[in-house]
RNA sequence: GCCCUCAUCGUCUAGUGGCCCAGGACGCCGCCCUUUCAAGGCGGUAGCACGGGUUCGAAUCCCGUUGGGGGUACCA
């Protein structure tokens, strides 16, 4: 699962260090095994590749569990050079005498000069005064002071590096010098750049980017959101709109533009000019904007992106009708009457199944409300009509229904109603007489006998 | 609670002291087009959170208030 946050972040990484002539270098933070798989990994860089980001625009990707030994031997330095101490209070202590005053861990273990042991945590010295000023590439300058920054765990009893030195130790080595990260971050940067200043190499310049909220504007997250890219790609969302859109929350590109090509995103973007406030992920808008680029696809690019759902994948679902009986030339002939009429891939379906389909699949609902007092004439009239018709073509057939209408003084819209759920089996869809003349006149005519016979 | 941070239409944003009685987009509403539904065209609705300053002049600068978000683990 591809997080929407992680890819956005993903992106701006990506073009930031494409502009400054940099490496983007992917690490997979994978120390914590019970939260971590092989095939999730897997699905990320597939995920990345599929919003643009391909194998090879990067570097890497490195794991952070292959680097464990860097990490101990920075805390053996830091416990070395007296900058870290052990501590074995437990988390019940460390409350218990927490005065409200210095939030966390009161330093009670500082100069208790305590052994590496089972049962003993390694802590990293804060300085009690003084403070920690962030070069920040969108929030400017944050300053933290030293004294409210807490003797945080750099190790645990067992030995091994928690996030905070790891994350430090690992950029350390891969010579990270810019971090672009979610805002969420910001309170442990302090921290981290103190362990970038007590391992003696300069800190990098951080970029702390607004999370991406929803409705009630908290922090998008796994459990109550949508959030997985993976989802928004099998319903049918291009990875054109997404890398748009998701560029788009916080910034904007010069004049009043929205839907601009990916090669002026890269060359404008600005990671320093995005929004400091919390951006909503707007599906509204992501479907209207990918409604916007389905349309200004070509034909045949409109019938190889729409492949997945007429044919089925792993992961999205086969379409109704059996595989035989799918007819490309068929499709390709009614596809841009359904191209202005879908906003996600997925709709296509339901728009073309009728083609494919022994027999239409009856919305009750439209059933319902077409098939009322004057349907079963006006069905009688227009097979009558139909099977007479010399040219089975669009415009013959509208005039043949319009006479049939105008015989009773029905308008084409009210005529043609039952005719459409006859053939489709909803009220909605595609133009009528264009769909007829694909469909052609022997199979028109049974599907007219057969609601006839429903009625 | 404490620390950090943010604040222009419902939403995403343009705007960096006069060009703004605030522009665009999505949404919503209306009209046109029309074989349903879309698409398209035209029009409309709606905002500088509040209070003080600074200034000839403030959406833009400063202070405060209020409100929002993030963090507060031997998770990442």
């Amino acid at each position: 699962m591809f997080h929407v946050g992680g890819a956005r972040s993903a992106l701006q990484n990506w073009i930031f260090a494409k502009q400054h002539n940099g490496v983007f270098v992917l690490r997979v933070e994978d120390t914590d095994a019970s939260r971590n798989r092989p095939e999730w990994t897997e699905g990320i860089l597939a995920a990345m590749d599929w919003i643009g980001i391909e194998r090879g625009a990067y570097e890497g990707p490195h794991y952070q569990s292959s680097y464990a030994a860097e990490h101990t031997a920075a805390a053996t330095r830091l416990y070395g050079e007296g900058r870290a101490y052990y501590c074995d209070c437990t988390r019940e202590a460390v409350a218990l005498r927490a005065t409200g005053k210095t939030p966390g861990y009161d330093g009670f273990c500082r100069d208790r000069g305590l052994a590496p042991g089972e049962k003993t945590a390694l802590r990293f010295r804060t300085p009690d005064q003084g403070e920690t000023v962030i070069n920040d590439l969108v929030r400017g300058e944050p300053t933290f002071k030293n004294e409210l920054l807490e003797d945080f765990v750099i190790a645990r009893s067992d030995g091994s590096a928690v996030f905070l030195l790891a994350n430090v130790v690992d950029d350390i080595t891969m010579g990270i010098t810019h971090v672009i990260r979610g805002e969420e971050h910001l309170p442990n940067t302090p921290k981290q750049q103190l362990l970038w200043d007590a391992l003696g190499v300069k800190p990098p310049v951080w970029g702390h980017v607004p999370v991406i909220v929803n409705e009630k504007r908290q922090k998008l997250s796994k459990r109550r959101d949508k959030v997985a890219l993976e989802a928004y790609r099998d319903e049918g969302y291009l990875a054109a709109t997404m890398r748009n859109y998701l560029m788009l929350l916080g910034w904007a590109p010069s004049g009043d533009r929205e839907i601009v090509p990916w090669s002026e995103i890269e060359a404008e973007y600005r990671i320093d000019e995005i929004s400091h406030a919390p951006a909503f992920f707007d599906v509204k808008k992501l479907r209207a904007f990918n409604g916007d680029y389905i349309r200004a696809l070509t034909a045949s690019e409109f019938a190889s992106v729409c492949a997945p759902w007429l044919n089925g994948t792993d992961t999205i679902p086969a379409p109704p009708w059996a595989p035989a009986s799918f007819d490309i030339s068929v499709f390709m002939a009614v596809a841009p009457l359904a191209q202005t009429r879908i906003a996600v891939l997925s709709e296509i379906v339901e728009y073309v199944d009728f083609f494919f389909l022994d027999e239409p699949t009856i919305d009750e609902a439209s059933w319902a409300k077409a098939m009322k007092d004057g349907a079963a004439d006006i069905l009688d009239a227009t097979a009558a009509a139909f099977s007479e018709l010399p040219e089975w073509s669009a415009e013959p057939l509208k005039e043949a229904l319009e006479a049939v209408g105008v015989a009773r003084g029905l308008k084409l819209g009210k005529t043609q109603a039952p005719v459409r759920v006859a053939i489709t089996g909803r009220s909605v869809g595609l133009p009528l007489f264009e769909s007829l003349e694909v469909l052609g006149r022997d199979r028109t005519l049974a599907r007219i006998a057969a609601a006839r016979g429903r009625l």
